[in-house]
DNA sequence: CTGTTAGCGCGTTCAT
DNA sequence: ATGAACGCGCTAACAG
């Protein structure tokens, strides 16, 4: 295998280098490799020869930077790409934006609020053509700054807050209040929570459609069964574990999100009571732990495919933008929200 | 809160408008935004309130263009981001790469060769500083010709194949002809095998660990009883289950990776017998699952951040490059092995 | 300490 | 059908 190189050894060829090669100049050169019809055949196939030969790769920073436009690179803003929840979405924004031949740069903040921060800063300054965000904390400011500066924004499962954008969302009250409400069917009166820290939109959301079911239920709200700021199992177990050892234990758990109910599954076993579990978020295995296991599900992948879309329609409304007098939003934007569904496994 | 701009509107603020707002040349604004001492603290002060003012954000496609570099991304080809393994890669990956100030982009292929193929050209041309991929097949080509464009490329998993390149791979032969040797060491006689397709060296290095296993204790293979293929559960629980349903079926299966291991669990499940279960690859829940099982473990982790070090590594190596006569590689090319080990989980 | 010139690789505009 | 000139935003090299 010959390594072609006719320029300055290891450095990639040019444009130029290729038009050299074919005894054209560079515009003609730009033609041929962008398909432009007016070309003489002859030369054209000189030229794809030439490229060929020379291994020759468009620059595309050089082209973004020309263009004026974005770089076809999508930002998706998440804090921790280990948990499923997060891989699933990444995929699903990736295989909408892929379609569309742009790419997806990831940033992992790992609940870091100010390294979220720089995040979104850096990417527009790489001039991400938008970015999908699931923001960490309760302030959006550094989000809102980026909508600003004209890149487009999307938020995946939390509304805007401060601005306007469009978002995805998932039931998480109904959800939370139905899978609450099928404990107390059971029979139960004394259901425990846990859950995210307060500052998460999703938990306290899912913490409201508990206290809803309960209500319903005529059921008065026990701040001490409620745990929040758990947010990975081994700090759910041990919350969970508390709530169990308590002189009045709950019979059943509701859980916020897969990494409590997880957490809460270890807890129940180890204590071997038989404390009913209920919980957000389906996650592989689920039915095969054991144990009765109520779970509110949605599809996750489609909640990355709707983030994606949303964006991708921004994208192409921007691209299209000749002279828009105010700059204004062309279209109003966009909330939709997943509807969530029971599975019971386990029984 | 005033959305700031003084040029032209809806488009982003320039050095040059930072300059003109400062009362300074461009080029003097750009030595202030990087920090260049030999800059009165007067003027400097005055180039940073225009840029605050106006909200500039350099343009880093600008700045790679001119500065020759690349753009400050790494890409990250897999097959399947769904896959924990590789989202666990891809954030070790990532924890050590934005340590250095770059970002990941991701390229999940899904198992497409062609789309492999376009996406290692993609990423070059968008001058990514560098790669790191785990090949979907056997054909390297691609990665070669980018190595060989001077991009910088490290294998996770796999070893490179017909050029030369960094790899960090697990002790795939060892961790599985261990895990078979433990089944082995039970009595079992009769032990089959569950994998991925032939051509992903990894499942054709624990193949090769099985079978060495099981003649070290003088059992001849029995290919029957092998089954090469599955790469999702449902397909491997449809093997094994085939596997379970023979006239003589085996007393123990081994399965290369997770995928596989899950799909076996399942169908011993379902068919109810207490056929031993051994595989690669440890997992969420596999201690909870109700029987006992032997699993393979490595530090995922560990083997996405050596990856990424191995290519910061290059990277550093190729900016610090002045002028190198042949262009020859610095430094000789690297093949870290990680470790196994064994975790008996249920019993 | 500050400004001018030049050019990274490409594509648009206007000539030819 | 082809080419020359210019500029996208930024910075290294050389003035002054």
């Amino acid at each position: 295998m010959p390594e072609p190189r006719d320029s300055r050894a290891g450095q990639p060829p040019t444009l130029r280098d290729v038009a050299e090669h074919a005894g054209v100049s560079a515009m003609t050169a730009s033609r041929v490799l962008r398909d432009d019809p007016r070309v003489l055949p002859a030369t054209r196939d000189r030229v794809r020869a030439a490229a060929t030969a020379l291994g020759y790769r468009p620059n595309q920073v050089a082209r973004s930077l020309r263009l004026g436009r974005g770089t076809g690179l999508v930002g998706l803003v998440v804090t921790n790409l280990a948990n499923p929840f997060y891989s699933r979405l990444a995929l699903g924004v990736d295989s909408v934006v892929v379609a569309d031949g742009l790419k997806t740069v990831i940033g992992n903040t790992g609940q870091d609020l100010d390294g979220e921060r720089d995040l979104v800063a850096d990417l527009v300054g790489r001039r991400v053509d938008g970015i999908i965000a699931v923001p960490a904390g309760s302030d959006q400011r550094h989000l809102a700054a980026a909508a600003a500066d004209g890149v487009p924004v999307v938020l995946a499962s939390r509304p805007p807050d401060g601005f306007d954008a469009d978002c995805v969302l998932v039931d998480d009250f109904g959800g939370a209040r139905d899978a609450t409400a099928r404990l107390l069917s059971r029979g139960h009166r004394r259901v425990g929570f846990l859950g995210s820290p307060p500052a998460v939109y999703t938990g306290t959301e899912r913490l409201r459609g508990y206290t809803a079911a309960l209500a319903d239920a005529g059921l008065p709200a026990d701040t001490r069964l409620v745990r929040q700021g758990q947010t990975e199992p081994a700090e759910a177990e041990r919350a969970a574990a508390r709530l169990l050892a308590l002189p009045d234990p709950p019979t059943a758990l509701f859980c916020s999100n897969n990494r409590n109910t997880i957490g809460a599954f270890r807890a129940i076993r180890a204590t071997g009571t038989d404390t009913a579990l209920a919980g957000f978020d389906d996650f592989e295995l689920a039915d095969a732990l054991g144990l009765p296991l109520t779970l509110v599900t949605y599809d996750s992948d489609e909640l990355g495919r709707t983030a994606g879309r949303l964006l991708m329609e921004r994208v192409r409304e921007r691209r299209g933008e000749g002279a828009v007098p105010d700059g204004g939003s062309v279209a109003a934007h966009q909330r939709v929200v997943m509807p969530t569904g029971l599975v019971e496994y386990g029984r």
